[in-house]
DNA sequence: TGTTTCGTACGAAAATATTCCTACCTTTGG
DNA sequence: CCAAAGGTAGGAATATTTTCGTACGAAACA
């Protein structure tokens, strides 16, 4: 076990397990390496290294109490995105979410759908801000 | 120089680096330098190779005619960015634009001044998807 | 029961990224 | 002209991340 005090960026690979594990929840190393299989090429072991690195850090949790260890993320999905974001915001655009947003509606990246969902959320957010 | 076939990827100390161009504009090492000095401790030819190293991937490019050669970036600054940011929302959000801004919108990162622009951004959009 | 299959642990190799030492050249100022 | 200050180049030491070989125990099964 490590320093739980600084929380654990998850780096590049680390990042496409915590992906599986979103979508898939709890799982063996097997099955997060067989889903990894479907768009890379990976070793088993490879996997199996990585995820007792993250749990090392604190990432993952596992429950040892049987042979195939069953692995599941430590925080709340939302909380390390959102923590991904505020890095991602810092380092690209000083910290400025309007800027990150300004960038994305400039160019094609949203669809139209996001855009009306986008609408519909700032609406939401207002009624909320009217009330109080 | 380098294979400049695939785009290259700055890294995080290269981002910085980048952040200071695109704030300062061409300059030469020991302008970086002063500047990232402000922030953190770094040595003045960690800072001359990490410019080379982006310049040999074409991040940077360089007048050598003077002696006290003249950095500047390769590509504009919006491209980069919208590159990293397409980059991010993939490893991220899955490809989704969409998430990432309902994930903005739902937590207090959009400051009050951030969602009126936003709005804004969406009705200038609007305006123009319905005059085709 | 023996052997093959599947699992974890550990260490180390390989690939990247970061940092800085040293050498050597040019400019500047006394 | 000489020394000090400031530049670039290049290689090497570090740190970090990624990968996998090897060992060894447990389970499955012929």
């Amino acid at each position: 076990m490590e320093d739980q005090n600084k929380r654990a960026e998850p780096t590049k690979s680390e990042l496409e397990i915590l992906q599986v594990l979103w979508d898939k929840g709890p799982s063996t190393v097997r099955a997060i390496n067989d889903e990894l299989l479907k768009v890379k090429d990976v070793n088993y072991t490879t996997t199996l290294k990585l995820m007792q690195i993250m749990a090392d850090k604190g990432i993952l949790k596992r429950d040892e109490s049987q042979m195939k260890h069953i692995y599941h993320v430590a925080e709340a999905e939302e909380k390390t995105k959102d923590h991904l974001l505020e890095k991602f915001i810092d380092s690209v655009y000083q910290g400025s979410a309007g800027k990150l947003v300004m960038q994305l509606l400039g160019n094609k990246k949203a669809s139209k759908e996001d855009l009306a969902s986008i609408r519909e959320m700032l609406d939401k957010l207002d009624k909320k801000q009217s009330l109080t």
